[in-house]
DNA sequence: TTGAAAGCGCTAACAT
DNA sequence: ATGTTAGCGCTTTCAA
């Protein structure tokens, strides 16, 4: 296999070793194998038989110097080990590879200092373009520079206020009506919330029961927008919100999750239902009802933001809302490649379905 | 907000506008901005107004020409959206981050076609080095290319012949013998495997069975290499394989794996206990005994190779061998950012242990 | 259709 | 300690 009695070249060929074995210039090399310019049939074939030979390789970073292009896609998630980033990354990978592009993955922990250095260094790295699951939908200075510095930026899973950029979204908020409204139809008045609302401004939903006037949902994460949500439904079943049933965990934190879950079963009165906005929060909920050996859904009504293989591995079935994530990550590719190819078009925001899967988790209150 | 009279500079600031700016040459504004020769202390202050003053970032792409180094790592997996590899790019992102470095990840799917295109993206794109899992064991010639080239390669859960290179791997063969030795012990006769069995040399598990010389690990996939720990364990307890149990899907479906599964608890001898050998062949397996409303451990014992949190989910929780993927990843970009600090170190082969976790899915056969 | 030469933004020699 | 100069490997004028 491996007998090269040569020693290998340290140095790379360049494409002056490959005009020089062909008998050319090293512009003429360059526009046989970079498929620019004129070339004679004839050429070409010499200059690819050299390149070949010498086991050429064009170094991407000359080339980008000169094109000011890359050729490569910046990705800023909160958490690649989160199966719904790495399902998205999964579909803005899979997007790029097919269109040329090479993609930079970046975790920022929610952080948004973390997440402003992220965009620093794809800067640097003079990515094409930026798609991000901003950690703050008002913090976004960062953001707005790289778009105003002739770096597009693509939001994903999260809207931004005062800053106009592509954005591939689900509507959180009817999503989370639909969810809690299917609750309330089946006679539950007592429905636990678990999210994160670690955000400012989710966590001023006192605010929003009632007949003040309903927050901007893009200055929401999505965990207060699910949370308006919820409150919305309430309302237009006419059914009082008990805040004691409002539980934030503050952080991404599973156990977080598990023990305000563990907090709302223990209440006087406890709740005939729970709804858990994504899958930190599921898992940690579902993790506490096991403990107390909560039946469902006897017990407990259980409905998961965000749809797992394993629910339905575990009896009964949990009823969840099902997010295209793969789709969604494609589409964010789709979106940034498209304004890179034509900058002038205007800003879009794609919104995704969300579809509410009812499973065995869920039935009428005892 | 979004309120800029001056249109934004379409032409990013350099270097050498720094340094018109701060009344010295670009040389020592490079100095004074990239920590390297000598700048007085009061030079450095006035180059570093002037440069945020412009709002200056380095172009990563002109320094890197001449350096010779990305400060970028390669990442070659099968799937990100894998629970296994996204752990894994956690852990290699976490410890990149840490020490300077961006990834960029590339997805395989098992295509050894593709996983050259990716190599040769990765190359083209000068990454200092390349973390990649390969999708056959012999198949690796673009890998030795790279290695030979000066970009290092540090393999990843699967080792590969003919390569000298670092390497972070399990003990899938002992791992496996111990999960099926559990079920031994636990008096099980007839143990069901799914496993993909894709690779050439994997599917000749026949001639492995007997008294021929085992075959060499390092060039079994992970599946066949937990197919011999199989045998290997049915050896030492002195019982025979029955090759109707050994059911390889020939790639990582979990559709594959619940049919595999249907079809062997169909048996007109059924196995009393399954052992399936990742986490897509356990979906699907999982799956099928759901469907067969198989009592689990009643009916059959479940051993799963890869924890996977919905395993304390279910009832019973699932019996697991659980491998510290997280850390995987962190091991194998601090080998391979060690290896770019210091060339000459012998290349190295890193174990990681795998600890099987008795839960209540594996019992004593009825 | 080809070649010579300039230059992308930066750092590394080499002066001073 | 600072400036001048020469490139890194490639593409893009501009001539021929």
């Amino acid at each position: 296999m491996a007998s090269s009695p040569i020693p290998p070249e340290r140095r790379r060929a360049t494409i002056a070793d490959v005009a020089k074995e062909a008998g050319v210039s090293s512009a003429t090399a360059g526009r046989a194998l970079g498929d620019y310019g004129y070339v004679r049939e004839e050429i070409r074939e010499r200059v690819r038989k050299a390149a070949e030979d010498l086991g050429y390789r064009p170094n991407s970073l000359a080339r980008s110097m000169i094109t000011g292009r890359t050729n490569t896609i910046g990705v800023v998630g909160a958490d690649i080990a989160n199966p719904f980033f790495a399902s998205a990354m999964r579909g803005i990978g899979d997007v790029a590879r097919r269109d040329g592009f090479g993609t930079i993955l970046t975790n920022s922990d929610e952080d948004v200092a973390l997440e402003g250095e992220a965009v620093g260094l794809l800067l640097q790295k003079q990515v094409d373009g930026i798609i991000v699951s901003p950690a703050s939908s008002v913090e976004t200075d960062h953001l707005a520079e790289a778009a105003e510095s002739g770096t597009p930026v693509v939001l994903f899973d999260r809207d931004v206020v005062g800053l106009t950029a592509d954005a591939v979204l689900t509507d959180s908020v009817g999503a989370s009506r639909t969810a809690v409204g299917h609750l309330l139809d089946l006679g539950h008045r007592r429905i636990a919330i678990i999210a994160e609302l670690r955000a400012a401004l989710d966590m001023e939903w006192r605010n929003w029961i009632g007949s003040a006037p309903a927050p901007d949902t893009r200055m929401l994460m999505p965990s207060g927008a699910r949370l308006l949500g919820y409150i919305q439904a309430h309302a237009a079943a006419g059914v009082p919100v008990d805040p004691a049933l409002i539980r934030g965990t503050g952080s991404y934190d599973p156990n977080a999750a598990r023990e305000r879950t563990l907090e709302v079963l223990r209440l006087d009165q406890p709740p005939t239902a729970i709804f858990t906005v994504d899958n930190v929060m599921t898992h940690g909920a579902y993790q506490a009802c096991r403990e107390m050996g909560i039946r469902i859904p006897g017990d407990l009504s259980f409905v998961a933001y965000d749809d797992m293989e394993w629910m339905t591995f575990v009896e009964p079935n949990i009823t969840a809302l099902s997010q295209p994530v793969y789709e969604m990550g494609k589409v964010a590719a789709e979106m940034l490649i498209r304004r890179l190819r034509s900058p002038e078009v205007e800003p879009a925001r794609r919104l995704l379905d969300t579809t509410l899967i009812v499973r065995g988790s869920t039935a009428a209150p005892r």
